[in-house]
DNA sequence: TATGAATGAGCATTCATTCAT
DNA sequence: CATGAATGAATGCTCATTCAT
């Protein structure tokens, strides 16, 4: 039993050896430039022991998408849990949060984008699909339960929540995603950290209920 | 003279041809898994021939992006130039300019991505690098302006216009991102324009200076 | 018209280039230990070109077997149609041909034999198959038939046409099987013409209407 | 000595374990394409364990063709051991045992041929090598004494006893090599057993030392 | 200019084999 | 003896790019 347990957990641990590299190779090289022979290299293993632990490249890119949306799913729970907290505190909860899986990796929209071809789709394993598909519903899920929260107490406007949380979850994407094109085409590396302030600022200011004249 | 001329007329119209080509073989397989024969069987062409008219792959998809931002800086400027419009009018006109060109292309945010890599920027020519960074800066600071325009009326809120641009910008990319992950992941075909609305719906109240009673 | 038919041609000459080259390979390495790139070495072309002209290996090597069938139908109906000649001349004509396939490539039956693996099956373009059956099947006819007349006239045992031609060609694979092994396990390598002239003849003995006692 | 010998016996055990093993699994998936471990996990081992007892998959391979060849000869001298019976009486029983080596393993013939690529034996061990070369010589000795007595009784033709035997085994060969191939190509299965029958008949009639006219 | 056949470097993936435990 | 994780060389195949015509 102890002998099967460490052997599962050794096993695990090989599996985040390997995302790690791939993370730092897939940062560096970009999905497509990076080889297996790079990810393998980075993580002092040969290509073959990676098969052993990854079915293909794709899904090895899938798995770290999965492994953000995991992070975050576990952050939002946290945020979600905290009962007494007023809307508007979680609501700056919630953007640290998010703030913070950002930090973990910056590179988690880009992975999450390479999902996108459908080519690709089909190469992953149906339970590492199905495990995306949840998690991520499960995580615009949650968001909308706080919004919900703020609405029925008057603090939000009246919308649906899932709308606020989608409103929300692409806001955050869409400055990451412009922060990374600045950094790149424009050499600007500390757009990030301002932009996202005036942005969730707009978007406070969007779904708080103004307490007289407003349309 | 004309010969001259009509001979860098025909030119632009190839590349435009190939540029066409282009962007329908990307749009159905995906930047890296469309090939230069599938782009050449596409424009009618033969592989070689593109390469008379761009220098590589990578070119030719930076030049896609190009074309986008190009169109999205003369409906801005169009709109830009409607002086008489009331700052609301503007940003309503500018939310269907930027959908115009969602809807031109909507794989245009998909291309701009593929200029993350730094691998694919190194080989592209300065000239073609240096006319995106130009174009987008461009594209913000004219709707930078509409919104400076809104401010200076006591329209919208007191913010660094560049900042409301920018956000305005990341929003829309941002729900366009989600959208092609749901259209994927969850096979949701008709999140876009609802979320759309929505969120620029929560935009625009963000920015509405209320005229009473909040911060 | 002129141009599109040189470059068809040309285009049979080149496969046919391969096919020669590829057929040396797997004569001197064995279909599974030759690669690719032996194969275009010795075609001195590059390992793309011959993807130009064939699908795949498997593909390249069931090829080499269907140019050997489509030789011995040829062969075939050519015996058949010597109205004239005597059931016993024309089985003479028969092993003749038959030979001389033989001697056109040896290991006809060892590619044949590559047909073996239902996967391999699998990889080829229907095309080819439905080719691959439809001439084998033909080319048991034409004996068949040719069996039939030396029955019709009596001179043959009276057995169903199809089974003696069956017969007949396993005879002659067999004994070519047998003479491969021989040749590689016992560095004997001038037992096939003796054992097929022995075998040939217990063959004509065996299907002969006997009218009278013979040694 | 009594260890020593239950030691030996232990480790025969475990080639013959492996070997039906590889058998199986030669069988469904064919020789090039069934690897290492798809043979330890039908063997219930560990891919290590069967390099303990087989230098390599070549000589796992040739072990298996030996196995038969042993098996083969084990029945033919059986055979052979009947003085009593008549040559027609031990020509029948020849069918008949070949026919059972056939159905214990009807993919003798294709390991056999495994057996031609000049690298594969090139692997092999002498001893193992020699092993094969002796046997099957050993085997077309027995048939050819059992010829040899009918002849000299005046009952087969008059012939070279040898060349009988190598026809006679090429002509099994050749059925069931054809048969294979009609099972894949033609989706015929039924063939083998009355394709025998008809070919037996006509070599028997050939070799038969014909007295007076039959049909 | 246009072609498209040819190229050949490059890569994902496999699998026979080894060896530390 | 047995294991099975790790290896890494080997290979089929792709595709951006070139160049003779």
């Amino acid at each position: 039993m102890g002998i099967q347990e460490r052997k599962e957990r050794e096993k695990v641990r090989r599996r985040q050896q390997i995302m790690i590299a791939a993370k730092r190779v897939f940062s560096s090289k970009g999905f497509s430039k990076a080889t297996m022979e790079d990810i393998a290299k980075e993580a002092e293993l040969s290509p073959g022991t990676i098969y052993l632990y990854f079915k293909n490249k794709d899904e090895l890119c899938a798995s770290l998408s999965l492994r953000i949306i995991q992070y975050l799913n576990i952050r939002l729970k946290h945020v979600s849990s905290e009962k007494d907290a007023k809307p508007e505190e979680q609501i700056e909860a919630l953007k640290e949060a998010i703030y913070d899986v950002y930090e973990f990796d910056p590179l988690m929209l880009i992975n999450m984008f390479h999902l996108q071809s459908s080519e690709t789709l089909k190469n992953l394993s149906p339970q590492l699909l199905s495990d995306i598909k949840e998690l991520s519903g499960s995580s615009l899920e949650i968001m909308a339960e706080i919004f919900e929260k703020g609405i029925n107490k008057g603090v939000f406007i009246n919308r649906e929540p899932l709308s606020l949380a989608n409103t929300f979850w692409a806001l955050f994407s869409g400055i990451v995603l412009l922060g990374e094109s600045k950094r790149i085409i424009s050499d600007n590396n500390d757009y990030l950290e301002s932009a996202l302030k005036v942005a969730f600022e707009i978007f406070n200011q969007g779904i708080k209920r103004c307490t007289s004249s407003d349309s």
